[in-house]
DNA sequence: AGTGCCGATGTCACCTTGCGACATAACCGT
DNA sequence: ACGGTTATGTCGCAAGGTGACATCGGCACT
């Protein structure tokens, strides 16, 4: 994050500070107001006192406004599972557990509304599929470097995910009261179920 | 370019068939031949004989000439998962080895080239992504319409997917020689070992 | 045959996205 | 005070994407 913070000086700086956060803010606030189709770029950078091109500047399209959290969550997601030296699912899974707790736990109203946002856009969900794939790309890296296979470290990964995405979905549920920890570790034992069955 | 090759009635037929098909094979082409981003729309139109406009009436973007295809997948899917009884996860297993002998079998050499497309562009890798997740949610459909709850569903579809992107990579990747049935199939028999492990 | 509707296509005008190139003005070290 | 750096604004433009209307062949009905 960034950016000049600027204090106050005897002249007025001329670009009021964290550009980039404004934006973000200025994007979020329009997307819930009129909806991501309706909502111009030219009206993100005129409500945060910014020009289109300075918003291009800081993003590399529209869509990205919306996703300036997800480097973060890349990050502590490798830290994690790259400090650990369980087996390669159980790995990820506890990687997840702990990005929940650090990063999700208590923004449960934030989340919800952008999840509005990004079901409203086909556009947005494409996007959101594209961060998760960089993540899983990420992962499955920080596996690799503890010196597993090609395949162990993407199965372990695209599991581990798919555990993320569905106690993810049931938190973010209107009637779900569950911290979002306990639900990847209830996911993650239905899914050993249901791969070990005997069919 | 173009046309007016009619053929000969007394009455020219004012537009040549399969204005769709023509369309697709045209904008094939020109993604190998120039790649994605270096092709405009209206580039497409001319090759095919036809307006930028009536390119946008049979598809809903530039991405759309590439993934014709999946709406039959997807059906092909849906159907071999509604005609067993397995359990859920080798259900979904069983219908992407049906599917890659139906589909994908005799067409190594196509769909090679149209994965070097895909994956020279993120705009393509996005729909992609979007495809599969239609697709899910279609199988995942199909599970519960036999009576399976909705997280059991929605995580034997999860992995089935995942077995079968393995195992698609395998199968595309240039030193690859064996069957992609064979590979869903061993691909999923890891998955299992990796779900299962103690940790 | 004549009439008229329908459906596929073309034409035109338009808005938005996204970017390159250049201008401007505050900041910073010297 | 000076020059360089950096963030921003301005301008213009190619391409994506869409709405409205025109055109023309085929088809049904008379």
């Amino acid at each position: 994050m960034s950016q000049c913070d600027v204090g106050y000086h005897r002249h007025m700086a001329r670009w009021q500070p964290d550009a980039r956060g404004r934006l973000e803010a200025a994007a979020f606030e329009l997307f819930r107001e009129r909806g991501f189709e309706q909502t111009t770029v030219a009206d993100i950078a005129a409500r945060a006192g910014l020009d289109k091109r300075t918003f291009y500047r800081l993003f590399g399209d529209k869509r990205e406004a919306l996703f300036s959290g997800s480097g973060h969550l890349e990050e502590v997601l490798v830290k994690a599972v790259a400090e650990t030296d369980a087996a390669p699912f159980e790995a990820v899974v506890a990687a997840f557990r702990r990005v929940a707790e650090e990063i999700f736990a208590d923004r449960l109203d934030l989340v919800r509304a952008r999840q509005t946002i990004i079901e409203s856009s086909p556009e947005l969900q494409e996007r959101e599929l594209r961060k998760t794939g960089s993540l899983v790309a990420a992962v499955t890296a920080a596996l690799r470097a503890r010196g597993l296979d090609e395949t162990t470290a993407t199965l372990a990964t695209e599991s581990g995910v798919t555990v993320f995405r569905v106690a993810y979905a049931r938190w973010v549920a209107p009637d779900n009261d569950a911290p979002l920890s306990d639900l990847i570790a209830e996911v993650a034992a239905e899914l050993r179920a249901i791969t070990s069955a005997t069919g």
